[in-house]
DNA sequence: ATACCTGCAAATGTTTTGCGACTAA
DNA sequence: TTAGTCGCAAAACATTTGCAGGTAT
């Protein structure tokens, strides 16, 4: 079987779980999400939506900004994206579903960034909240700083 | 001796710093300044760029929006003052110095939130960085749920 | 059929910037 | 004296929304 960068069979699920969300919230599925979902998990890292949006225009110059919005927005919902905010203004967004969680070290000096995912710090989190009676839903963990290369110069 | 509400001998430490880090970086300390800086430690909880504008209008509607966002980015460099981005799209500034640092645990069905910490996960936190070969210079953890009242609805 | 969707452009909300007048050091 | 500042209004962004026509189910 011959796999492409991502791998047709995860792009197969990660279709499916679209459309059982769409199906449930009365949604359609429509072209442009397709082509939406489809460009979103070719792209690794994490990306704007207008950056999502130029790289969709070069090959479906009719898309439109604003659906490209929509549909993160509707990713989101379904649990295939992750919403991150950086330092920067802008909504990033990264692939969630069959990714591990993780976390971030993000480079003040030139911006580069880490996943990390440290499990112990996971468990003392779901404590942490409990010890508060809160719930969990998800959480967010950043650490700014200065990585190995800039530390090195 | 009378002390207000945040402590006169506070703010005179506040406004040190703050004349010290202007110094350095050959800017000066202006009326405005120091308006805007008072108004800010006299507020507790997060508050916005615009609705720290809101209260200093009051007293002083001659100072200009543009000065308070220009001045809490001066704020944050001084180390007086932290920014933080919650789900909605404004940033929001606290106070820091002389404030222990602490996480948030944000509700997201009543928006309260809840400041923790645990210094067990920063400690891991550290090492985690370690490991990485990063040298951490600030961090956010935000966890998000549903608070105890909510649960209890 | 009939919700739901789309692209567009206009609207929104937040933050930044250019500028001529002003002020701390 | 002279950088650095200020308030203002305009500009710059990121994101949302109203609408009239189009489309999945």
């Amino acid at each position: 079987m011959v796999i492409n960068i991502r791998g047709v069979m995860n792009i197969r699920k990660e279709e499916d779980i679209l459309t059982a969300y769409l199906k449930k919230k009365d949604l359609k599925f429509t072209e442009q999400r397709k082509i939406i979902l489809d460009a979103f998990l070719n792209v690794e890292s994490h990306i704007t939506a207008e950056e999502l949006y130029d790289i969709i225009k070069q090959n479906n110059p009719e898309v439109g900004v604003a659906t490209v919005y929509r549909t993160l927005k509707i990713l989101y919902e379904a649990g295939l994206a992750n919403e991150l905010q950086f330092s920067d203004k802008a909504t990033r967004y990264e692939h969630l579903f069959d990714h591990q969680h993780h976390d971030h070290l993000i480079c003040l000096k030139c911006g580069k960034y880490t996943e990390v995912c440290d499990p112990e710090i996971e468990e003392l989190q779901q404590k942490l909240a409990e010890r508060n009676k809160f719930q969990v839903i998800r959480h967010r963990m950043e650490l700014y700083g200065i990585c190995e290369n800039c530390i090195a110069k």
